[in-house]
DNA sequence: GGACCTATTTATAATTG
DNA sequence: TCAATTATAAATAGGTC
């Protein structure tokens, strides 16, 4: 009833703010904003081959992680590794930086996977890709442009996993 | 003076636009959207540190690409590959499909500059990493999120280059 | 630190040129 | 196809709890 605000907003200045604390706030917040806005885009424009249904990090990496590589009798336990790994740092980070490092840590373990696929799938193909990571040329380039398309997607996806979709009914746009 | 509107925009519904045109019209302003929501966050929350300084986009490839790695008498025509072989692919797309193509293929460029880097770095430091990109262990993880830091800064940073910055005083936010 | 609140600013759907 | 327009929906700065 009383007067719960006195300030209002001003327009934005596109500059740094300076009061640590203040930027923190706005980081928190527009952060969930850009996080929101790509993931309406990403839906409305139907660029989503992922959807992994559950707002719970852990069961979306892991989902995520299982889908990528199928278990093979050679490699039986990698993938639970990365999960356990991804869990350990999880737990330890969780609620002082979970934003930021569990989308960079995300991304880094989806990388380490596609990589090793192309990896793969290159040398079991052709000989333009002979040595290391040394050598690249126009159609490597283009092979690692799709896989990153994938992992940049699914990075996004990620980013709408903790809280920001619209699975609660809160903002259930109508 | 006349009416010039006659429907007005609908709440959203978080699904799939079926029209493909709509899709189409929606994608282009959406992504300027987020970009311009990243932009401002990046800027008001101080998570840039590069800033390349003109808009052109060769240019700002050219500069990053430079920049990555100091010339060495071993291997000094490597980045003016990359140079060359960007400018190739910007050429034939540019008038076309700018916007998403560049941008996932500047990241496929800056991303295999840095892995190779962070692979020197490994081989030369400690035996962490013995075969190839088999096996990744939280050390590794650790050094390649940080690599990867930098370069999803830097693709933020592309993608504000391309006019979605306030460089024209079109929307000079008061 | 986060959830909620409100006035205001900002983004944008539908449309025209 | 692309820019401009305009009413409305949505994001958010500043505040409270």
């Amino acid at each position: 009833m009383s007067t719960r605000w006195t300030k209002v907003r001003k327009s934005v200045h596109l500059a740094k703010i300076e009061n640590q604390n203040n930027r923190q706030v706005t980081f928190s917040k527009r952060r969930n904003g850009v996080f929101k806005k790509a993931n309406e885009l990403d839906v409305m424009t139907d660029s989503k081959p992922y959807s992994f249904g559950h707002p719970n990090v852990n069961e979306a990496i892991k989902k995520y992680v299982g889908e990528e590589r199928p278990p093979s009798p050679s490699s039986p336990g990698i993938d639970d590794k990365y999960v356990q790994m991804f869990r350990k740092v999880n737990s330890r980070e969780l609620n002082t930086r979970l934003n930021s490092l569990q989308d960079q840590l995300n991304f880094a373990l989806n990388l380490k996977s596609k990589l090793k696929q192309m990896n793969k799938k290159v040398e079991s193909q052709q000989e333009w890709f002979k040595g290391p990571i040394e050598k690249m040329n126009y159609t490597e380039a283009s092979m690692l442009k799709e896989g990153l398309e994938d992992l940049l997607l699914k990075v996004k996806n990620y980013g709408t996993e903790r809280g920001y979709g619209y699975e609660n009914g809160k903002r259930k746009a109508e």
